[in-house]
DNA sequence: CCCAACTTTCACGTGAACGGTAAGGTTGCG
DNA sequence: CGCAACCTTACCGTTCACGTGAAAGTTGGG
């Protein structure tokens, strides 16, 4: 594979961070600012400090910008929708550094939780934005009524003028 | 009727601003900003220069408020989606300043062409906020079928414990 | 081992969307 | 007509979400 100095850090599948951000259409500088509030923190970091992300990290990202471009929620929503996740603990490592099956069902009710509360929001955007929709819908077709109409109008009065 | 100082202006139903951001759920100060950026003109001004604004204005505040919290566009978005009908006219009076079918028409196309494209951008934003609610739907079920595998498992064990 | 291309932290700059305050003018009940 | 409660423009301040260097360190192919 044409594998050059940009390629993917060892064959563990982790990314830098302009290879991550890249991933998930952001920029370097978004991905530490998104970290810098909160928002997440790299799967690791290599020998020489570099931030190093892995693919539910890149899931993450993604998920971040849709909630913030398509839900236009600010970063201290989201911060409460991906409420902890980090700091509480890294959900999946603390998943799997635990057998105690207890333990793994608070950690998995608790990601339940956490899933049915972002629906909630989101569902609630999107019926309100629905609600937008279907008002200037109405407003189209009142609009498009009254160019029937007003064209109706004015074929019967050329009908008129051509038939003099 | 209790009309203190504060009461509508005239009987004219004209607002003046803060009644009109309260009734749209905005500050006075917003409502002034929106104009500054072109979004909206007062319908009129007093003799004293106030801003007085009608049903429409009101209208048109909630809608550039529901486009800014609901759908989470920009401003200048919204300025785009609004477009002009301040710029190229003040489309009610316009409308009815002409008695001229073909310009009535013309005007009433424009809207329809508007409302379209409105319909689009917010039909747009609700598909991808529902893919969202999708995607973490699925994870939801997933999760959740984690839990009843993991729960059942616990039970199996538990009667293995108490029958020995 | 060298060097280009990446990365780090730190810090200041920027545009959007207002908030707040100052200094003055307007409205309208009493 | 007086005065409280509104309004005006003007301008500076603030928060958010980054952009943009600067200065230094890291990576990895040749």
């Amino acid at each position: 594979m044409t594998d050059t100095k940009t390629g993917s850090v060892d064959a563990a599948g982790l990314l830098r961070i302009q290879e991550a951000a890249a991933e998930a259409g952001l920029t370097s500088r978004s991905v530490r600012y998104y970290e810098e509030v909160g928002l997440l923190r790299p799967a690791a970091r290599s020998e020489g400090d570099y931030r190093l992300y892995d693919a539910t990290d890149v899931e993450r990202l993604r998920f971040i910008k849709g909630l913030r471009d398509d839900a236009g929620f600010s970063l201290a929503e989201i911060a409460q929708l991906l409420e902890d996740e980090d700091a509480r603990e890294r959900g999946h490592e603390a998943y799997h550094a635990t057998t105690d099956p207890a333990e793994r069902l608070r950690i998995l009710r608790d990601r339940v939780s956490r899933y049915e509360h972002q629906i909630e929001m989101l569902r609630s955007k999107v019926g309100r934005l629905q609600a937008m929709v279907d008002e200037t819908d109405a407003r189209l077709t009142r609009t498009k009524g009254k160019v029937r109409a007003l064209t109706e109008e004015m074929a019967a009065s050329i009908e008129v003028g051509t038939a003099r």
